[in-house]
RNA sequence: CGGGAUGUGGCGCAGUCCGGUUAGCGUACACGGCUGGGGGCCGUGUGGUCGCAGGUUCAAAUCCUGUCAUCCCGACCA
């Protein structure tokens, strides 16, 4: 799998212009670490959120929208919450410009200064929980199972296209539920929701498990998260879901009157995965010749490409490519015929390589004689003649199929780069020469691992929630260790 | 905010050290012809106040000062 790909992905910058750019999916759009997602990109997330609408749909799951504002008193509520974001706030403190008195352009007007300043969301957990206490009164009224589609602002440090941009998109779920129990359920079926999103749509192998002390959302008592590993050895966070208690129905005075008529505050969580996830998609499955995209998730899975030389070749071959894709179509198959006169066969063959289309069909007037279509696949980079007749039916398994390569592929990569250790010299030594998902016991505390990260950058990615929970001791002080845990270097 | 680098047609770059004709190359774009089963070839053409503002000089993309922006490495992080 992409003999070339895994030293090139060093150079992070390399990767995406590389591929990202040539395949067309974004760029950096002058704002400060924000990009434009261009249409092939969109379509892409387009495909995702479809998916995860329907599943959070039929788990019960409304949408709402909530304002982008957030006045800064409603944030000051929960105090770990807003000391996990303080430090990446954009904030509104005006609403006028005016000109420059000297002429050299528009200013903010110091008279329009606002009484509260307002902060622009970079998640919404204060806003809602303001609103839920004007919904929530009464056992009935729970659960409340609320997702959001928005975009959300973090004024990080160090943006990085898809992985980690200043704006970016995407759902945050916020539900309020009337026992400790049923919180903690929730928050652990849409963990099980995303790790199937990501593992049967996008074709990425995750690892369930609940993040360290350090590393937990601000605000949550538990975070529950799932890690990808990218072709580079690097972990990514593909998405989190959080166990919140009381703490945001306590600072916002959410309360409810239970069947026995006493009152007590609600249990929460929230939960979500944003536009990284197209990142996730790129870095997992591309390689040298562009991107990869699982069928499921292809905004075309199909393209068919007309060969000719003159008019009369190319009715005939349109004949048969239009009658191929009604046919496709009625299989629930999304195709497209790109019968443009603008660009030769050569220049489409590479453009949908760049893009990823699943499968390509080409079609030329030796074709029509012979009553064959040559289909390509884009995982395997393989091609076929094939009769026409049997054309849809191998079409039709070749979705499935290419959808479980992308996967099978991904979990031997993931399986190849996983290592247990018991020693910390070990370990270091894996992580500089390997790299990787590393197992390893740790004795549980805060110090360790902040020295374990300090000396090598690696940190704990999550404690794994998988049934195997042997017992040992820390790889750094020898303390006893419930179990391994996974350790990578992150982006 | 610390360290490093870069700003030159739409995109990617050379030229800058050592100032000197009309600022060059690739690609893209437009037109014509040959082509067409993996980014084809030939020809013609459009497009640039060299990031911005000052300064030095007979002369500045090139030297000096300032400034802005972007990218990379670190702290931060979905």
């Amino acid at each position: 799998m992409a003999k070339n790909l895994t030293t090139r992905s060093e150079d992070y910058s390399k990767w995406y212009n590389d591929l990202v750019i040539r395949a067309d999916l974004a760029e950096n759009s002058g704002v400060r670490g924000c990009m434009v997602i261009k249409p092939y990109g969109y379509a892409i997330w387009e495909k995702m959120q479809a998916e995860l609408d329907r599943m959070f749909k039929e788990t019960g799951h409304q949408n709402a929208y909530f304002p982008l504002f957030i006045p800064i008193s409603y944030f000051s509520k929960e105090a770990s919450h807003v000391d996990g974001f303080a430090k990446e706030c954009a904030i509104v403190t005006h609403y006028r410009l005016k000109n420059a008195d000297d002429g050299s352009g528009v200013v903010v007007d110091p008279e329009a200064k606002l009484e509260e300043e307002l902060i622009v969301r970079p998640t919404s957990e204060t806003i809602i929980w303001y609103t839920f206490r004007k919904w929530v009164q009464s056992y009935r009224d729970l659960p409340l199972l609320i997702n959001q589609w928005a975009n959300v602002v973090r004024w990080e440090m160090r943006p990085r296209l898809f992985l980690r941009t200043t704006e970016f998109l995407w759902q945050e779920g916020h539900t309020a539920h009337a026992t400790k129990d049923e919180a903690i359920a929730e928050a652990e079926l849409m963990l099980n929701i995303y790790t199937k999103f990501v593992e049967e749509f996008m074709a990425v192998p995750v690892i369930k498990g609940i993040k360290t002390d350090s590393e937990r959302f601000a605000g949550a008592l538990e975070t529950y998260c799932i890690e990808a590993l990218m072709q580079d050895g690097k972990a990514l966070q593909a998405g989190t879901s959080h166990y919140l208690g009381q703490n945001f129905a306590k600072a916002f005075d959410v309360k409810f009157t239970d069947k026995e008529g006493k009152r007590d505050y609600v249990w929460a969580t929230s939960w979500g995965v944003s536009t990284r996830l197209i990142g996730a998609l790129i870095m997992t499955h591309s390689d040298d010749n562009g991107l990869v995209l699982p069928p499921k998730l292809a905004p075309d899975q199909v393209v068919i490409i007309p060969i000719y030389r003159n008019e009369e070749q190319l009715a005939d071959v349109s004949k048969v490519a239009e009658q191929l894709m009604t046919e496709l179509r009625s299989k629930g198959i999304r195709v497209k015929f790109d019968n443009r006169d603008t660009h030769k066969p050569g220049w489409k063959f590479n453009e949908y390589e760049f893009k990823g289309v699943p499968v390509r069909i080409a079609i030329g007037p030796k074709d029509v004689e012979n009553g064959t279509v040559e289909i390509a696949r884009r995982d395997t980079l393989t091609k076929e003649l094939v009769p026409i007749e049997d054309a849809i039916n191998k079409i039709v398994a070749l979705m499935t199929e290419i959808q479980e390569n992308l996967y099978n592929r991904a979990a031997q990569y993931r399986a190849e780069n996983t290592t247990e250790v018991s020693g910390y010299e070990q370990f270091k030594k894996v992580l500089d020469t390997k790299g990787g998902f590393i197992l390893a016991h740790w004795d549980g505390t805060n110090e360790t691992e902040e020295l374990i990260k300090n000396e090598t950058k690696a940190t704990i990615r999550c404690i794994p929630l998988d049934d195997e929970n042997k017992p040992g001791s820390c790889m750094v002080t020898g303390k006893p260790s419930a179990r391994k845990v996974l350790f990578a270097k992150a982006y």
